[in-house]
DNA sequence: TAGTACCG
DNA sequence: GCTG
């Protein structure tokens, strides 16, 4: 362990390569006003479930706020600022997130961290997403904060090519994971989601937090 | 290849 | 059958 007790009882601090941190129950004080305000975001953007370049439906819900989101499509993968299933703007980023992944950022060591966009994960048992990386952002100086609630998952934490065999690092309800500089675009991916009872009910969202633009 | 199916 |  890096850090025990970094931020207060039970939470930790562990690097995972250069350029990348897990925060230990980093956000689960902010839990329950994080989850007020994904509802307040879904009522306006629901989630759905997009389909890929290849013509596959994700198994993972996404809706996103923030001035642009992430979206595929048989096009492609790309950052949009009107939601393509309402045609409206995606929803202003909440000020709970947007502080929680500021402060994050920085005890990860980025300062400054301003996110313009927040994609948001909707995991239920049997959803995963395969190895990927994050390169649709316009530059990636900018580090990516990625936070977990719900159900625990297990992280799929790979290198820097595809063949990078991936470290398995189980996520839980308040985890947020920090990577960027030498880290940025990093290989990673969630297994394939178990059953069970969490403060979230029986599913995971994870909030990832971009500079895309 | 942010996807599934299949083989060994 | 389960995993990779």
């Amino acid at each position: 362990m890096f850090a025990p007790d970094l931020f207060g009882e039970g939470r930790h601090a562990m690097p995972l390569r250069p350029g990348a941190m897990l925060l230990g129950g980093f956000a689960a004080p902010d839990a329950p006003a994080l989850l007020e305000d994904l509802r307040r975001v879904e009522a306006r953007a629901p989630f759905r479930n997009m389909v890929t370049p290849g013509g596959w439906p994700m198994s993972v819900a996404m809706t996103n706020c923030g001035s642009v989101g992430w979206v595929t499509d048989r096009t492609g993968y790309r950052y949009d600022p009107l939601d393509p299933q309402t045609g409206e703007p995606w929803p202003a980023m909440p000020e709970t997130f947007r502080r929680l992944a500021g402060r994050a950022a920085e005890v990860a060591g980025y300062r400054g961290f301003e996110p313009d966009s927040c994609l948001m994960n909707r995991y239920e048992p049997g959803s995963r997403l395969s190895l990927h990386q994050d390169r649709n952002e316009l530059d990636f100086d900018a580090p990516i904060v990625s936070v977990s609630l719900g159900l625990p998952a297990t992280f799929l934490w790979g290198g820097a090519t595809r063949a990078d065999r991936p470290m398995r690092i189980r996520l839980f309800h308040g985890d947020v994971v920090v990577w960027g500089g030498p880290a940025r675009l990093t290989f990673h991916g969630v297994d394939t989601l178990s059953g069970g009872e969490s403060p979230a009910g029986e599913r995971r969202y994870n909030l990832t937090f971009r500079v895309a633009r």
